[in-house]
RNA sequence: GCCGAAGUGGCGGAACUGGCAGACGCGCCGGACUCAAAAUCCGGUUCCCCUCGGGGAGUGUGGGUUCGAUUCCCACCUUCGGCACCA
């Protein structure tokens, strides 16, 4: 009998065997222009530090873990490295809550997770580590700020921003959730007049919309984000205010139902709203901006008031009615609209309140028209009515050649509008990167110069915002020397949204150390695009955009030479332990410490993965680690006794061998291509569960082996044990194994004999038998006789290597 | 409303390009080893009929293509997720 199988010592004796080898780490190639092995770059998206490791991080590094041994072992260089979000207001409303400095809670915790991680012995080159609050980093951060502010792709404007009022900072439209709450919180988010700071995103909609079309992503994500950035084919068209000869230009996807146009719409924020001299009108405006803009959304009637003023509409010089209402959304579009109610449902439902006309243009070929609901269809069978000279056409047709006309007499064009918007990234917090700009009353925003960098966050005693950002109390740090003119300045006190921290940290990986520039562009260019990129859903809109965002400004600087962050993206589902009951033993819910302590590492990272397909949502449960924590020892007592009892030598290529290929074949697949860990793990059990019949038997070193090395990316420890075991040496260096081919073929094949379709025999055959001497042997086969009636069947068909069919 | 994903045993889930549906695991049932229990090992486990051999039904519903459909096509139902007074 074999010893006992121990986790924590087999666990701690690789770990140390691989720190000595210094195993994980992963040099430049010689020659980056020339390497001399393929690279992968596997990425997770980096913890942010505010608590400690839970199953979620446990599946997405697992996941990336087991890739980075399978390249590894398939002859890739692969960098697979770490680092902390460490900047953020969980930290920091913490620090407040219980006292104590960000960094000082912030620290701690990464030095427990680093341990936790190093625990489970995940494949990662702590030589590259790197931390977002390391002024170290930021310094280059606001260096790469102000390129942007130099090209003017970072610009202050006063706007209407999303205010968290738990929070007290404003918000990026991304962190806004669909119920209008902070997606930080979940207070309600207020809107407020402020100066801010933005990035151009909207510079970029059209390009960040393309090139969704080179990059392998899940289908839902590609949705998520073109959903997001919103775009919309229509035309602007310019109504004139007939009473103040003034332009208002509106957006329309739907210049076809022009003519159709019985009134206009401010909304209650547009700029002209303010100049409107009627008290009826302000008081609606004040009323309108009390509401939320939930409440808003949520009104069952639409409310409005006429403002005495006409708009001329541009097509047939009708005058009609300017109302203010707040059914028009003030930063979508020009926040003005022409109103269609024949053909759009807002605009019916405010013109049945306000007993406006609604006039038909646009009629099916055929059909009676509902005159109790708009018309909402709009495609070649439908045809313009009531518009002048453009009847007859078809819809979209007749809505070109409206714009088209307009275009001619400068009243009109066609125009695209996307729903994103300029990135609002500054952040009425302290625990940040500073924003590196000095104001000056002489010379107004003065950058910081490059070599006064990094402006560094400096200590304060509170954290807590009191209408004003917290950094203002460092009064001393604040008060400098303007650098342009030498006279008084006062640094910015605002710092910058973490999701800057995170749009390139993956490009420092590649050059952590560097202290004369952010990065060397021909490290970054070798190591990047990230070829396996993992994380959350929840990331898809925020995160993964304003990456996308940063490398192609980037590239259009000429600092990096791709466009694209994520070459590919693989989002893992979400993993939650509700109904595990927890262990009296333990004391404490499922976290990852606490399931390594009780089963051993290998045991857990191979439960997370085969709890179900790793891009869905799983639930952990104390029985699936006892049942992997049972497969560890089951395949320890296998492959023992295998090592103690089985002839070592070449494989004879009997059925296990075979078997062992054909597991080769399905987890190279598995793991390499599709990213089903799970049905991968099976089948190594499967193979195991082989072996256990005869493990003194044919072929069961052989097989043992092909187990043991299939395993050693989801359980390195145990593997490098085994494989120790059966004789061989430092398994993490071992190529991947390769299915012998020759051999899957040289063996006999099942084939299944079908009449009509029915499973009535199976044969035992070569693999190199020909089809006519398998539908000879078909046909012999008594129980396809009994069949076939004595009679011919009517057409045979036979699948190479599967099946014959005879229908009759 | 628009967009996306998914419906398979008691449960998590397999079935990669149309070819033995239910791999692997959990749970359950039976057995071995134990004074006993735990652990471990062996066998069984979609449902319904059947005396053994076996037969029939079956992958959300209804159609279709095909010798053959969980897989492809059409229509529908349900669930989950994202966006939305977006002009």
């Amino acid at each position: 009998m074999s010893e006992r199988y121990d986790a924590k010592a087999i666990e701690a004796k690789w770990q140390q065997a691989w720190a000595d080898a210094r195993a994980w780490e992963v040099a430049d190639p010689s020659d980056l222009a020339a390497p001399d092995t393929p690279k992968s770059y596997v990425l997770e998206m980096l913890p942010y530090p505010s608590g400690s490791l839970h199953l979620g991080h446990l599946l997405v590094y697992t996941i990336g873990d087991v890739a980075t041994h399978f390249r590894r072992r398939n002859g890739m260089r692969v960098l697979h490295p770490m680092g902390w979000d460490a900047f953020g207001l969980p930290a920091e409303n913490n620090a407040i809550a219980r006292g104590g400095h960000p960094r000082v809670t912030t620290e701690a915790n990464i030095v427990a997770i680093r341990a936790s991680m190093r625990r489970i012995g995940w494949w990662i080159d702590w030589s590259r580590e790197l931390s977002t609050h390391d002024p170290a980093y930021y310094r280059w951060q606001q260096w790469q700020f102000l390129r942007f502010l130099e090209r003017g792709l970072a610009y202050r404007k006063g706007a209407p921003v999303k205010w968290c009022p738990n929070d007290q900072t404003v918000l990026a439209n991304e962190q806004v959730l669909a119920d209008g709450t902070c997606e930080r919180c979940g207070a309600l988010v207020e809107s407020r007049l402020m100066e801010q700071w933005f990035f151009r995103t909207t510079d970029y909609a059209q390009a960040l919309l393309d090139d969704l079309e080179t990059v392998d992503w899940p289908e839902s994500i590609k949705a998520r984000q073109r959903n997001w950035i919103g775009r919309s084919d229509g035309a602007e068209l310019v109504f004139r205010i007939e009473e103040w000869d003034e332009d208002i230009t509106v957006f329309t996807t739907r210049p076809d139902t022009l003519f159709g146009a019985t009134f206009f719409v401010l909304a209650p924020e547009h700029e002209l709203v303010a100049r409107i001299d009627s008290e009826e009108v302000q008081a609606y405006v004040r009323r309108a901006s009390a509401k939320k803009t939930e409440e808003r959304a949520a009104a069952e009637e639409k409310t409005g008031v006429f403002t005495g003023l006409h708009a001329v509409n541009p097509v047939n010089g009708e005058l009609i009615r300017v109302y203010v209402a707040d059914y028009v959304l003030t930063d979508y579009g020009t926040g003005a609209i022409m109103a269609v109610p024949a053909h759009d449902q807002r605009d019916f439902d405010f013109a049945r309140a306000f007993e406006l006309p609604v006039r038909q243009v646009v009629r099916p070929t055929a059909g009676e028209v509902d005159e109790s609901a708009p018309y909402l269809q709009h495609a070649e069978g439908e045809t313009l009515v009531n518009s002048g000279e453009f009847d007859g056409l078809p819809a979209p047709e007749g809505g070109r050649q409206i714009v088209e006309r307009l275009e001619r007499e400068g009243r009109g064009r066609f125009a695209v509008n996307y729903r994103l918007r300029d990135w609002g990234f500054s952040r009425q917090r302290y625990w940040g990167c500073p924003i590196p700009v000095v104001y000056c009353d002489a010379c107004g925003i003065v950058p910081v110069p490059d070599d006064e960098l990094p402006v560094v966050l400096p200590d304060i005693e509170d954290y807590k915002p009191k209408g004003r950002p917290p950094l203002a109390q460092a009064e001393d740090w604040v008060r400098t020397a303007c650098p342009r003119c030498g006279g008084e300045g006062r640094r910015e006190t605002e710092t910058m949204d973490t999701f800057v921290d995170s749009s390139w940290y993956f490009l420092r990986y590649c050059d952590p150390a560097n202290d004369e520039a952010p990065f060397d562009r021909a490290k970054v260019d070798y190591w990047n695009p990230v070829d396996l990129y993992i994380g959350g859903v929840d990331h898809a809109t925020m995160h993964m955009i304003y990456a996308r965002f940063w490398m192609k400004v980037l590239n259009d600087l000429g600092y990096i030479g791709f466009r694209e962050p994520f070459a590919s993206f693989f989002s893992n589902g979400w993993v939650t332990s509700g109904k595990t009951k927890i262990s009296k033993r333990s004391g404490s819910a499922a976290s990852p410490d606490a399931v390594v302590e009780r089963h051993g590492a290998d045991a857990v990272r191979l439960c997370i993965l085969f709890l179900g397909p790793a891009d869905q949502d799983m639930e952990w449960t104390e029985e699936a680690a006892e049942a992997m924590a049972r497969f560890v020892r089951r395949l320890w007592r296998v492959v023992n006794e295998v090592a103690e009892q089985a002839p070592k030598g070449e494989p004879e290529g009997g059925a296990l061998a075979r078997k062992a290929h054909e597991t080769i074949a399905k987890v190279t697949d598995d793991v390499g291509r599709r990213f089903a860990f799970n049905t991968g793990i099976s089948a190594v059990m499967e193979l195991v569960n082989e072996i256990s019949r005869d493990p003194g038997g044919r072929d069961a070193h052989f097989a043992a082996q092909t187990a043991v090395s299939l395993i050693q990316p989801y359980a390195p420890h145990v593997a490098e044990e085994l494989w120790q075991r059966l004789g061989g040496e430092r398994l993490w260096e071992q190529p991947w194994p390769v299915a012998d081919e020759a051999m899957l073929e040289r063996e006999t094949i099942e084939v299944v004999l079908q009449v009509n379709g029915k499973l009535r025999d199976r044969v035992q055959v070569a693999a190199s038998i020909s089809d006519d001497e398998l539908v000879a042997l078909a046909r012999a086969s008594e129980k396809v006789r009994a069949h076939l009636n004595g009679g011919e069947p009517r057409k045979t068909i036979v699948v190479p290597g599967k099946l014959v069919n005879f229908v009759v």
